[in-house]
DNA sequence: GCCAACGTTGGC
DNA sequence: GCCAACGTTGGC
């Protein structure tokens, strides 16, 4: 299983409204980003991945699930744009924040932190257990 | 609200 | 195929 990052402003698409949707989850529609896109072509049923915040909060503040591999985004009738579905997994007990991120020694080579413009991005299973554990989340 | 960083577009 | 211009993102 791989570890992923999907960033969201939460005044467009907000870890509430991911919720909300439950066990059915939601497309991650509106990428136009060829790097962002190949991640998500490059997803499996049941990676899992963090929800981050971006913005004014920036923060993790979720974990979720890959529920449907890459099909093309509903968005947009343009063949270029695929996407996968998720679904929310688990609330941050407390949400890490960029801070933390960027002052963390073993989180500051994270994706987030070199590429901050990435909305879609990989994370390591060391990075995965670090934040998780920050964030008060079980693995 | 500004600006740096980055990606995309289009003219040549 | 290069590069200038432009648009967008996101941290500050």
């Amino acid at each position: 299983m791989r570890y992923w990052l999907f960033k969201s402003e939460p005044s467009t698409w907000s870890w509430d409204q991911q919720v909300a949707k439950g066990e059915t989850g939601e497309e991650w529609d509106g990428v136009r980003n060829y790097q962002a896109r190949n991640f998500m072509r490059d997803m499996a049923l049941g990676d899992r991945g963090f929800f981050y915040h971006s913005q004014k909060e920036k923060a993790v503040v979720g974990t979720v699930e890959v529920c449907a591999e890459a099909h093309p985004d509903s968005t947009t009738d343009d063949e270029r744009w695929d996407c996968v579905d998720i679904r929310a997994l688990a609330p941050a007990q407390t949400p890490v924040t960029l801070d933390q991120i960027k002052t963390h020694p073993d989180l500051a080579e994270m994706v987030l932190v070199k590429n901050s413009r990435l909305s879609v991005q990989p994370v390591t299973e060391s990075e995965w257990q670090i934040i998780c554990n920050l964030a008060g989340i079980s693995l």
